[in-house]
DNA sequence: GGTATACTGAAAATCTTTCGCATCTTGCCC
DNA sequence: GGGCAAGATGCGAAAGATTTTCAGTATACC
């Protein structure tokens, strides 16, 4: 047997998520790929799910689920809130962000301000909060779709 | 006999409702004197119908969503979709405000800062958004809550 | 009062997410 | 490489929140 272990390459995902602390499982490992491959970078749950379908992956709506929630608990995904019932999901780019979403066609533009960041931080303060936390959301209509439509 | 139709005044809330283009029944008069009179700014679907049980008042969940969310059309009511499954009513001030909710205890804090909602605005502008609405929720633990524990 | 229409309560249906559990896999030791 | 225990998966059932359905009832207006 010529070549070595080096031959084949370890996937990057398979690291992530035994970084994580969780065994490498084939469904751990699709639904990251789909994260990181998919156009999409806020994917409900049912999204992946539908994602991995159309891939021919056997994996159940209960174990995307699961792991998602596993990733978010790993610091691997943060979980997003949007309206709209679903919960949204997208890779933890490690930096804090906010959303701006188009309520015509869903689009999203993460931002980051940090006027805004740190009047939230003073207001706490004066109210005696410590921070855990903010969800800042702006809904509007993107200019595609104020094209659109009257 | 004696007196004029004046003499029996007529509750505010069925103005209210009146203006909004709803009947007058039974359970929207109820669920707006809830409303109004709760201690607890923001409630729940399941807190208001807590409260009509036990005002005696013999009306359904399903009915209490229903008000609610003709009143949230009809702008009398906001509804708020902070962490946590169910959505919280509040009555419509008028003015728009944010939130700061305690984590530990529910406890929540409204505000407004207008160089938040400013930059939320150029922000919007920057990308060609046209804003209709958005949410900010800062999520933290409370002087009393920080008391508690360590 | 009489009537068309809107409203109501209760149950059933939806929708999203989580559980229970029998059945597989993975990670690890020999 | 095989054996094993802990941990994961898939499936169906269950749960929790909200909405819809529908037959009976109340309201607004004449
Ligand atoms: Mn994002
Ligand atoms: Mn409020
Ligand atoms: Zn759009
Ligand atoms: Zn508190």
């Amino acid at each position: 047997m010529v070549g070595s272990a080096r031959d084949v390459e370890i996937p990057l995902e398979n690291q992530q998520i035994k970084q994580a602390g969780l065994k490498v499982t084939a469904p751990r490992v699709k639904i990251l790929e789909i994260l990181e491959q998919s156009g999409k970078r806020h994917m409900s749950a049912e999204d992946v799910y539908k994602a991995l379908l159309s891939h021919d992956e056997e994996i159940g709506l209960a174990t995307v689920y699961r792991v998602l929630t596993q990733f978010e608990g790993a610091g691997l995904v943060c979980r997003r809130h949007f309206e709209g019932g679903q919960s949204v999901f997208e890779l933890n780019s490690g930096e804090h962000h906010d959303h701006l979403v188009c309520v015509k066609c869903g689009k999203i533009v993460e931002f980051l301000d940090t006027t805004i960041e740190k009047r939230q931080a003073r207001i706490a303060a004066e109210e005696g909060f410590k921070i855990e936390d903010h969800s800042l959301v702006v809904y509007g209509v993107c200019p595609d779709c104020q094209k659109k439509r009257g």
